[in-house]
DNA sequence: ATAATAACGAGA
DNA sequence: CTCGTTATTATC
């Protein structure tokens, strides 16, 4: 039933009318009398009997096409229980809108099959009941899957690297080479083994073409694949890479920016079995593949991989759970490991896909810390583009053997805000505290949440009376290097526009987080400015995401022997400036997994915010039977006069949880509470 | 939204 | 105790 009300999220039984008989399979959606009005529904299955007295009948097939298949479906639930959700909010996520005519165009004779996927030992129809992981749902408990199958999926070496049975073709496994655990990964994909990986690329490691070789190595064994990733960009580059690997046709892509109309058709032709391949952005989480043998997802730290509606489910989750589900293969990755990878990891869920420390260094730029110390600079070049010393002969040095530099800056903009210059204390305004900015170059600060000017600013730490751009944006950089560097092409890439590719030559890049342009033949040179922004974020994932960040820049420099450099400037103590100088993110992910552990956060433990009017989370939260572990805590401010509650239970008690919020949220529903309660499971942001 | 069902209370 | 009215609750 197509209702979000939580005290409804169950199937209803209705009886099928004579001439409803052929269309009315499951999986398609249908419209029913409901409470006296028609709703929206899903065919979930058909019975022979009910238990219910009296049914009403079958209003509707809204169209013969299945559009939910079985798999899906069965996804869905899982998806939903974990998130304390409701599975119609999640069919919303995984069923694209129906968009007629791209149905009428695909439907042309292909009837969707339902075939499950080969090897799968149980199809059973229950993920959620007490044989699962502890959770229910979620493999990124660790718990070993129930079934028979070996845990920790990549098989250090079994079948012979030969002759395939069936004659299937063999993926030319070279580009995995550098990381010992990688051809047995290909060579598990092809056979169809449920092999899970947590892959950590190498610095110019041309994860596309990477994930095309999986792909392949999987569509050889006859199974199909689904590849999320984060945004337009790295899908038109994963999407250039299957092209070459595979073909053209043989995949489609399944993203919400590309439009209804294409977007439905592509989803309609993976339904229809006519591709078996599906890459896409996180709408592509829940794409229904034939007989689907792997899912893999690059970048699991990039927040666009969480959905931000309703029941607010990260591609990450979802795509694991779908393996769970399934006997399906599983690869993450990224430069950067999270902390959630880390504890598929540690549990022996996934294993992990690594290159040796001698191919590390080999390939990883070389890296050096700098200090942030303009004024010390003794080249004027520097002094006047404000970088510091090192940054700036780096640069240079780069320019004059013609190759291009990339910068990265933190936050696009003119001067976002500001902070003292002497002691670093960020500017917060005398009268509410909020961050003062400065409205053009050389203005007067004001602040930007009271809107009162600033003018005789004395910083409260230290008194010093002078401020600095605590983050200079992307232009106004562009602008300084430019003029400390003339005759140098500047380009930017940020989010008004992109690049994709810059070439060779020398050349300046300007590019925020996430931006940044692939060079051919590499960057000469990487400079990572103002890194303490994002480093001094009052988010727990600030060092996981400041790494991130830098990896997936560092990772398009030329390695060390070929000249490439990058420099990063922050304290070179600093554990994710460490982790960044010896390219190894796993022993940051670690130390920030035992760091969680220790704290109480997630992924170590499992959480939950219930976010509303205070009256409402008191509510819902004395009317949910939490588990006897289970720890209450807040409330805090959120935004808009709403208050926040957390609520935290050890991993084993997740599914618990979760239920207990569902179901108080479905009796508040019940007796029609009115002001909305959020509720949302593993959110990205803890404060 | 609306129908069922339970709860309630006034008049016999 | 019964009937009619009003809250409550489930909705095939």
């Amino acid at each position: 039933m197509d209702v979000p009300l939580p005290h409804l999220d169950r199937p209803f039984d209705y009886l099928v009318p004579e001439a409803l008989d052929a269309d009315a399979r499951p999986g398609v959606r249908v419209k029913v009398r409901f409470a006296g009005q028609l709703v929206d529904g899903w065919l979930l299955e058909r019975a022979e009997s009910s238990e219910h007295p009296k049914l009403a009948y079958l209003e509707k097939v809204v169209s013969p096409v299945p559009v939910l298949s079985p798999e899906v479906a069965r996804l869905a639930r899982a998806v939903a229980d974990r998130y304390a959700g409701s599975l119609a909010d999640v069919l919303r996520l995984a069923v694209p809108p129906r968009h007629a005519r791209a149905e009428k165009a695909v439907t042309t004779d292909t009837p969707p099959t339902d075939e499950p996927a080969p090897g799968g030992t149980e199809p059973d129809g229950s993920p959620t009941d007490g044989t699962a992981p502890a959770d229910g749902t979620a493999p990124a408990d660790g718990t070993a899957p129930a079934d028979g199958t070996a845990p920790g999926g990549v098989p250090s070496d079994s079948a012979d690297a030969g002759a395939r049975p069936g004659g299937r073709a063999e993926v030319d496994p070279r580009g995995w080479r550098d990381y010992p655990a990688g051809p047995a990964l290909l060579r598990a994909l092809t056979d169809g083994r449920p092999a899970r990986a947590v892959w950590s690329a190498l610095p110019g490691e041309d994860w596309a073409d990477r994930y095309a070789d999986a792909v392949a190595a999987t569509v050889a064994g006859g199974r199909g694949a689904v590849v999320v990733v984060a945004d337009a960009r790295d899908l038109d580059r994963l999407d250039a890479a299957l092209t070459a690997v595979l073909g053209a046709g043989r995949h489609v892509r399944l993203a919400a920016a590309d439009g209804p109309a294409r977007r439905y058709r592509a989803f309609l032709t993976a339904r229809t079995g006519g591709v078996d391949v599906v890459i896409g952005t996180r709408a592509a989480m829940f794409a229904p593949v034939r007989r689907l043998g792997l899912v893999a997802i690059w970048d699991d730290g990039d927040d666009l991989h969480a959905e931000p509606r309703a029941p607010y489910p990260h591609a990450r989750d979802v795509l694991l759970t779908r393996a769970q589900l399934g006997d399906i293969a599983a690869v993450v990755g990224g430069y950067a490991r999270t902390a959630e990878a880390q504890l598929l990891v540690e549990t022996g869920w996934a294993r992990e896909v690594v290159a040796d420390r001698a191919v590390v260094r080999a390939r990883t730029p070389a890296m050096a810390p700098t200090g942030d110390d303009p004024q010390l600079a003794r080249d004027p070049g520097a002094a006047s583009a404000r970088l510091p010393s090192l940054a700036w002969t780096t640069a240079r040095d780069a320019l004059r053997a013609d190759l291009p530099v990339l910068v990265q800056v933190p936050r696009r903009g003119y001067v976002p805000s500001v902070a003292c210059a002497d002691c670093r204390a960020p500017a917060r305004c005398p009268h509410c505290a909020g961050p003062l900015a400065l409205p053009s170059a050389q203005g007067t600060p004001a602040c930007r949440w009271c809107g009162r000017v600033a003018a005789a600013y004395a910083c409260p730490e230290c008194g010093g009376r002078r401020l600095r751009a605590s983050v200079t944006g992307a232009r106004r950089t562009a602008e300084e290097l430019g003029r400390a560097f003339p005759g140098v092409p500047v380009r930017t890439s940020g989010r008004e526009e992109v690049l994709a590719t810059v070439p060779g030559g020398a050349g300046l890049v300007i590019a925020t987080p996430g931006a940044e342009p692939v060079a051919e033949g590499g960057y000469g040179a990487v400079l990572l400015l103002d890194s303490w922004a994002l480093l001094t974020r009052a988010d727990l994932r600030a060092g996981e995401e400041a790494l991130r960040r830098w990896m997936a820049a560092a990772a398009l420099a030329r390695p060390g022997p070929a000249g490439g450099r990058v420099v990063v400037v922050a304290d070179g103590a600093l554990a994710p400036v460490q982790a960044l100088l010896r390219w190894d993110s796993a022993w940051f992910a670690a130390r920030e997994l035992a760091e969680r552990r220790e704290l109480g956060f997630p992924p170590a433990v499992r959480m939950a915010s219930v976010t509303g009017a205070a009256e409402a989370v008191a509510d819902l939260l004395a009317g949910a039977r939490l588990p006897g572990d289970a720890e209450v805590l807040g409330p805090v401010p959120a935004d808009e006069g709403r208050e926040r509650m957390l609520v935290r239970v050890p991993r084993s008690r997740a599914a618990a949880m979760a239920e207990a919020l569902h179901a108080a949220a479905g009796q508040r529903s019940a007796r029609k509470a009115a002001d909305p309660v959020r509720l949302q499971v593993d959110p990205l942001t803890l404060f």
